[in-house]
DNA sequence: TACACATTGGAACGAACACTCAAAGTTCAC
DNA sequence: GTGAACTTTGAGTGTTCGTTCCAATGTGTA
């Protein structure tokens, strides 16, 4: 039962990762957590961070607001979809340990590392492609440049709302959206 | 020679964040560095974590752009101080630092918690200031409003500078600017 | 010089923890 | 039913590292 087994500790880690964080996370709360023992999980991964980065790789992936839909989405959404990154429960601890680690220059790891590069590339891709929908004024170069601007804003934002959950970030990201598209104020 | 020695082993901590950064940092490499025994070190601090976190103070404490000016400081003149904070090799370091202890959680030390929220607080109030004497038609609330729209993001532009280094920070920043201005695009 | 006291260095300690391995258990094709 | 292949176990291993202890050395005082 290889891949139950798996599921169980990779499972098991994302939890005992929300409860310990990153730097308290040990082995044995993640086996004893899934119900292993330690050569079962050695059997299965290579090592500690392995399956952390797993973890943090299944969440980015998840996190793909409207796979089909590609071509008719609005900044807006993907400005929404972005901070529910941060928010939503279910992806809020990956987002937090995706920073901290790119914090500690951790991503060393050559794979997460590019996997990470390929989602912030492909995320500005879309970001511009909505902005040049939206603003047909807009060539491809300012497009990209005013999709890199929001997406760094907003994760300042969305930093500045871990740290501080009483910051209001859903308007402060609306608000941000307004001023920097290229009809700015209104 | 107390004090002396208290000087040595707080340089060489910093050094030596700088150099292994947070995770990786053994206090044989502090000691090491400032040429004492382990039992200096313990006679003039009670752990490890407790010179990390003097090294963090000393490094916010020393962030003032102009104490003296209050008054005639111009929103640029404040983004472009922040922005040295993170870009600064001096500070760059601590920036780094309190990130990392922000996000995992680790400033339940309530001293450094409290000085970095006042300071937080003061900046807050330096932009909001120079907001509302550059934009007269400001109230209060709007400027602070602005002033924590912008340093949110610009927090978020210097972060992905942080990991990404040929992110072109300056530009984003002082578009961002423009951009969140009352007077928005140009 | 003599005595009290502070500071220092670094060996030793002990706890924590990631990882290994040999043996025991399970599955399943034939 | 048999055996080969795979999976699981968990005590054991080796290492790292923060902290303590204390003998030796330095400093100030009378």
């Amino acid at each position: 039962m290889g891949l139950e087994t798996r599921r169980r500790i990779l499972d098991a880690t994302r939890e005992a990762l929300a409860e310990d964080g990153l730097n308290d996370l040990t082995l044995k709360a993640i086996t004893e957590r899934a119900d292993v023992g330690a050569g079962s999980f050695y059997n299965l991964f290579d090592s500690k961070e392995a399956a952390i980065l797993e973890v943090v790789r299944e969440a980015i992936e998840g996190v793909d607001p409207d796979p089909a839909g590609l071509g008719k989405e609005r900044v807006e959404d993907l400005t929404e979809a972005f901070i529910s990154f941060f928010v939503d429960p279910r992806t809020a601890l990956a987002a937090r340990i995706y920073l901290q680690l790119a914090l500690a220059g951790a991503l060393t790891d050559a794979t997460v590392a590019a996997r990470v590069e390929r989602h912030h590339e492909a995320r500005v891709d879309r970001f511009a492609a909505a902005f040049a929908r939206e603003h047909e004024e807009l060539d491809a170069v300012g497009a990209r440049r005013l999709a890199e601007r929001l997406l760094a804003a907003l994760m300042g934002a969305c930093l500045t709302w871990v740290v501080d959950q009483e910051f209001p970030l859903h308007d402060h990201a609306m608000e941000l959206l307004a001023a920097i598209r290229p009809d700015g104020a209104a």
